[in-house]
DNA sequence: TTTGGTATTGAAATTGAATTTCATTTAGTG
DNA sequence: CACTAAATGAAATTCAATTTCAATACCAAA
């Protein structure tokens, strides 16, 4: 990794390497704040912008991606070999990841047919998860009324 | 459209009825203040928030859709009839349709094979348009040397 | 290993789109 | 016409994202 970087111009400092190995360890659709309190608890000393500035390096070098939802807040993806979209629940808001092989392959058709240079695919689908439904369905019979909806708005912002 | 409105309790005025027009006369893609931009040249009165706020409602009785790319801007998308999927150039940030069909279809089949309940679709392919490829190949014939790449970089915040 | 130039860091400040607040005005009902 | 809830416009606020800047740490060359 060291190694890797320097050849981009980069520098190795105990913060990158921490900011690095968390990413990678916490896994996808890691936000700035989940990476910064993921790094925190290892050592309190680093800084947001650092956190920051070295996820979007990890972009940067190509081992991850943005991805935005609608919801305001970015989060990361590590690149896979395999693309893949997203289940976005509007409830729970809880990612959750598919298959995009074939679709991927259709894509690509379209793209070309219609003189565009594909650079990458961004696919979502927006709804509710099973464990949400679930849980709703609990509800309803406990109630035993009027359907308590799921509110599908998406939610201010908050702190 | 004032009838409309009056079954969800909602009242008709002037601003609104401009807001509305301007939007479906806009097209697609419309960012708040590209209607801003459009109601003022009509009524240089209409606030801002007026704007924002029944743009939002657009949304609310379902007559819109949010399409947030990843360039911090919301856009704001006409409901029609067909599914579609978006273009997205990086260099010029336009959006081009493209039909999503059936694309749509196989999506819906893998929502419900993963025990998803769908509210809707995103697709977007990011990539460079043909009329930004055009340019960059005849800059690239005119300098005749190495090739100037087109900024792939998301362009920071600016006024 | 010391040194010098550049990259990096952390804290704080800034940005800008989005959203809210609030005092005032207006639409639509009775 | 009178009333009340909804709507408006200006200004203020929010907050994630990004930048600034002075201090520090890399690391390559001497």
């Amino acid at each position: 990794m060291r190694e890797f970087l320097k050849t981009k111009g980069y520098k190795m400092t105990p913060q990158r390497e921490l900011v690095f190995r968390s990413f990678f360890e916490l896994g996808e659709h890691v936000s700035v704040d989940e990476l910064f309190d993921r790094v925190k608890q290892i050592d309190k000393a680093v800084g947001y912008s650092t956190v920051w500035r070295n996820l979007k390096l990890i972009c940067e070098v190509g081992l991850a991606r943005e991805v935005t939802v609608g919801d305001g807040v970015t989060r990361y993806d590590r690149v896979t070999r395999k693309p893949h979209g997203h289940f976005y629940c509007l409830n729970c808001k809880s990612l959750q990841e598919f298959d995009l092989n074939e679709i991927a392959g259709r894509l690509s058709k379209v793209a070309t047919a219609e003189k565009f240079e594909t650079e990458s695919f961004k696919v979502e689908i927006e709804g509710v998860c099973q464990s949400c439904r679930d849980k709703e369905n609990k509800k309803a019979k406990r109630t035993l009324s009027t359907s308590p909806k799921i509110s599908r708005t998406k939610p201010s912002r908050q702190k």
